[in-house]
This record gives structure tokens, C-alpha cells and sequence, in this order.
RNA sequence: GGUGAGGUGGCUGAGUGGUCGAAAGCAGCGCUUUGCUAAAGCGCCGUACCUCAAAAGGGUACCGAGGGUUCGAAUCCCUCCCUCACCGCCA
């Protein structure tokens, strides 16, 4: 949620930012820039009887200890009390309409993001490592996993329709290797706490990391709307703190979390869609902190860093790419994104997203009401970041593509091969 | 699920219709004094919003949430939520 002051103040550099984006968000300023004017004239005016009327029922108070008469006093007070009635709700209509407003436009992005309509505008950032040599035949994750029965698919289907996993034997094994290995490498290594989140959260919690009320119609929900399945940790995570006030001193908090993550995906299908790399339940290790304002850029390379450090250990090519403005997410000023090298999709091969790191500044801080205390003394809004570290059935893919042999196995990587328990699966 | 108790400012805790945004204590901040690592005295010390060019100042709202009664509600009534205790059930 952008800051309505800002708005106020500066409604053309919103409107321009806000239209970098694409989309037709900024036609709302103007809205929303009227609903406030109304919203604060209705304001002023109610507080102003508010004032009127507390001023005469003292008046009342005092008159009645003396024993003096009232009933004309409190007639009066009965009027102006139906007129802070009808304001009254005014005021509250201007306010709602004010806050669904603020809602529903995106955050700004941050003036380093490079200015673009589509992927194509993407800027590509850097790669590690190189794309194995497989002599041109290298099976997709869809053929191994079947071929050394590690997946399921068709058994999925049966059990939740399209669009689901089932890993089987050492499948299943090596899903559990993988989120202990990166649970593990980012409390170790990185600093992380790790966290076991509730995986049903209330509405508020989806509202306040940007997943409401825009975007519904891709969230599960039960219970008449009331709880929601979350679609990825960053929820449940982010919204700790939520309506708290912090001590600077205990930023940044970092929180790590392995949940399962729920996503409709409605209308998608095809070949991005093949096998495990688009579901509705998938698995996934996600990393969120929540900051200063004044560290927020600098701990959002060092989020990246902690996600690329994944691959690195498990020596998986990729590249790390920064979205232009009209690819960043609804709530997002800044975005990486970390591809890893998938020999076996398409026809010889592409990358494939496996997190993608963000900051909010305060636009979630703000829906939530998360703050920390400034060295002023004032309550500052916290900045949120998160990054998926990483998403596992990509991963998954990848890592078994990448590692396949001449005869069919897949060699596993030294370090997870202890989580594994055996060094290749076949 | 049942019964009972309760939800007041960072914490503890008064306050059952009229200068209560709320006593007091603790914590915190500032000054003073003594001196020593602690104590005493005085002052300040919630949040959000509106108003104001800004600061100062002024105002309004907020005592779990939402409604109601009233000239006036932390205080009375209703609904809901949450916490605690005991009972029941249970992986």
C-alpha cells in the first residue's frame, strides 16, 4: 500500500512510476486523490461537532451538579448528535472507499529497476557455472522420473486430478534430502531462523503480503473465506510480526520455512505446464527478512546471494536476471530472479525460475501495520523482503536432468549425498 | 464442545454514566544533587488522524472488536473474538 501522503504531494511522479508497470492502475490516482479530499473535508467537519457536542455535555455535566436546568442544552446536543451520525458514516464510506483504492494500486518501482514492458526487457545479471555436457540426449525430468519410478504422475492425477505431484521411493527421499540440505545451509551458514508456519492463514495475513484482494481467484480458500491455503511461505512469515512495533536493534530478522504451497493456476496449461514445473501443491523453502528502510537494498543482494549459494553447492548452472518494470509483482520495487539450467525441457534445453527474490520496502509493512521504532523516536514502517530458497519441484527437475548418466541413473552432487543417503539413484 | 473468570497505555494495575486519554507503581528519557556503579528530587513520557506552509499550537478518535442505550460510555445492554482455569474429546 503506497502512502497517501505521498500521493498527495507528489501525484505525478506516482502516476509516472505507477505506469512504468504497464497496466491501468494509474488512472486511479486521480480517484483516489478526490476520494481523499472528500474523506478529509467530512473529517474536519465531523471533529468539529464532535468538539461542539463534547463542549455542551460538559456544559450539561456542570449545570446539572449546580442543579440548574438542562433541557434546552441537551436538545441542542441531540441535534448536532444526528448530524455527526450522518457524517459519521460518510466519513467511514470516504475512508473505505479510500483504503480498497490504496489496495488495488501496485507498489512503485524502485528507480534502479530497468524500465520495460515485457520479460523481453529483463536484464540478465550474471550466470555461474556452465551447462553439462549430456552428448545432446538428454532425457526431460518427465522421462527420468518415470523410467527410475522416482514420480508418480499418473497416480497424482488419480488421486487430485492435473497439476499434481506424487513422488515415489527415492523421489520422495530425495525432496526430503533437498529441503534439509537448504534448511539446514540457511540457518548454518546464512543466519536464518527457521520457522514451522501454520499453512492456513486468516485473510488479513493474505492482504497484508499482497495477495489480496487482488489476486483471489488464484488462492485456495475454506471455511467461507475466512482462512486461506497459503500459496507460499512468504505469507505466514512476513505476517509475524504483523502490528507489532520492533526494536531497530532486532533487525533484520530473518526467518527461513519448508510449507507446502497452494496455487489454482488457473488457465495454465501446455508445454510450460509439462510435468512437475507447474502445480497446484508444490513444495518449497522460502526465505524472508524483515528490515530497516535503510538496509532493505543491501539485504536484498545478500538474500540473493543466500539463494544462489543453493546451487552453487549442488553445481547447477544458472543465472540470475533483474525484472524490468512491467514484469516486477503487484507488491514488488525490486526483483531477482534465479534461473537454473533444465538440459532436458524444450528442445535442448532452458532455464528455469527456481526463486525470485523481492523487496517491498514498506508497501507489505504498511498493509500489516509493521513497524519499528526509529532512532528518532517516530515509528517507522519495516521494509519486507523475501526470496524462494528454492522452489523445489524445479529443483527437483533440474538437479535429476542436469546429473543424469550415459545409462539412466542420476549421480547425485558430494553434498547431498549424506541427506540422501546413497550417492546416485537408479 | 461444556462451565467459570477475564481482556485498560511498554509492563503491573486503579477506575461501574459527566472536566478520564484515563490514578498509582515499574520501565524509559531529560535536568539537578549526592557521590558511586547505586540512590534521591523535579520534569517529560501512548497511537492514529484532522487542522496549520512548517514548527508550535489546536482538535477528534481509540480502554479486545462491532453494534445499541444516553444530552454524554472505559463505565450500562447485545453480538462476536481472544486469553486463562477446570471438565469432556482427541493425533
Amino acid at each position: 500500500m503506497l502512502d497517501i501522503r505521498l500521493i498527495r504531494e507528489k501525484p505525478d511522479f506516482v502516476r509516472e512510476r505507477v505506469a512504468s508497470r504497464g497496466g491501468d492502475e494509474a488512472a486511479k490516482i486521480d480517484e483516489l486523490l478526490k476520494v481523499d479530499a472528500k474523506r478529509r473535508k467530512a473529517e474536519t467537519e465531523l471533529q468539529r461537532l464532535q468538539s461542539e457536542r463534547n463542549r455542551l455535555s460538559k456544559e450539561i455535566g456542570g449545570r446539572k451538579s449546580r442543579g440548574e436546568a438542562t433541557k434546552d442544552l441537551e436538545a441542542e446536543v441531540r441535534k448536532i448528535g444526528d448530524q455527526i451520525v450522518d457524517l459519521e458514516q460518510r466519513s467511514a464510506s470516504f475512508d473505505e472507499q479510500q483504503r480498497n483504492l490504496l489496495l488495488e494500486i501496485p507498489n512503485l518501482p524502485h528507480e534502479s529497476v530497468p524500465f520495460g514492458k515485457d520479460p523481453s526487457a529483463n536484464k540478465l545479471v550474471r550466470e555461474w557455472g556452465t551447462k553439462p555436457k549430456l552428448g545432446g540426449k538428454a532425457l526431460d525430468h518427465v522421462a527420468l522420473g518415470e523410467k527410475l519410478k522416482i514420480l508418480d504422475l499418473e497416480r497424482a492425477t488419480k488421486l487430485s486430478g492435473s497439476g499434481f505431484i506424487c513422488f515415489a521411493g527415492a523421489g520422495a527421499k530425495l525432496e526430503r534430502a533437498l529441503i534439509n540440505f537448504m534448511l539446514d545451509l540457511h540457518t548454518r551458514e546464512h543466519g536464518y531462523t527457521e520457522m514451522s508456519p501454520p499453512f492456513l492463514v486468516r485473510r488479513d495475513c493474505m492482504i497484508g503480503t499482497t495477495q489480496l484482494p487482488k489476486f483471489e481467484s488464484d488462492m485456495y480458500g475454506l471455511e467461507n473465506g475466512e482462512l486461506f491455503l497459503v500459496p507460499t511461505a512468504e505469507v505466514p512469515l512476513t505476517n509475524l510480526h504483523r502490528e507489532e512495533i520492533l526494536t531497530p536493534t532486532d533487525l533484520p530478522k530473518k526467518f527461513v520455512a519448508y510449507t507446502p504451497c497452494f496455487r489454482r493456476e488457473a488457465g495454465s496449461a501446455g508445454r510450460e505446464t509439462r510435468g512437475i514445473l507447474r502445480v497446484h501443491q508444490f513444495d518449497k523453502v522460502e526465505l524472508v527478512k524483515i528490515t530497516t528502510a535503510e538496509t532493505s537494498y543491501e539485504e536484498l543482494e545478500s538474500l540473493v546471494a543466500d539463494a544462489e549459494k543453493v546451487l552453487q553447492v549442488l553445481g547447477l548452472h544458472y543465472r540470475v536476471i533483474e525484472l524490468c518494470t512491467g514484469d516486477l509483482t503487484f507488491g514488488s520495487a525490486k526483483t531477482y530472479d534465479i534461473e537454473v539450467w533444465s538440459p532436458g525441457s524444450r528442445d535442448g534445453g532452458t532455464y528455469l525460475e527456481v526463486s525470485s527474490c523481492s523487496n517491498f520496502e514498506d508497501f507489505q509493512a504498511r498493509r500489516m501495520n509493521l513497524r519499528y521504532k526509529g532512532a528518532d523516536g517516530k515509528n517507522k514502517f519495516c521494509h519486507t523482503l523475501n526470496g524462494s530458497g528454492l522452489a523445489l519441484p524445479r529443483l527437483f527437475a533440474a538437479l535429476i536432468e542436469n546429473f543424469q548418466q550415459p545409462d539412466g541413473s542420476v549421480r547425485l552432487p558430494e553434498k547431498l549425498q549424506s541427506y540422501f543417503g546413497r550417492n546416485e539413484i537408479r
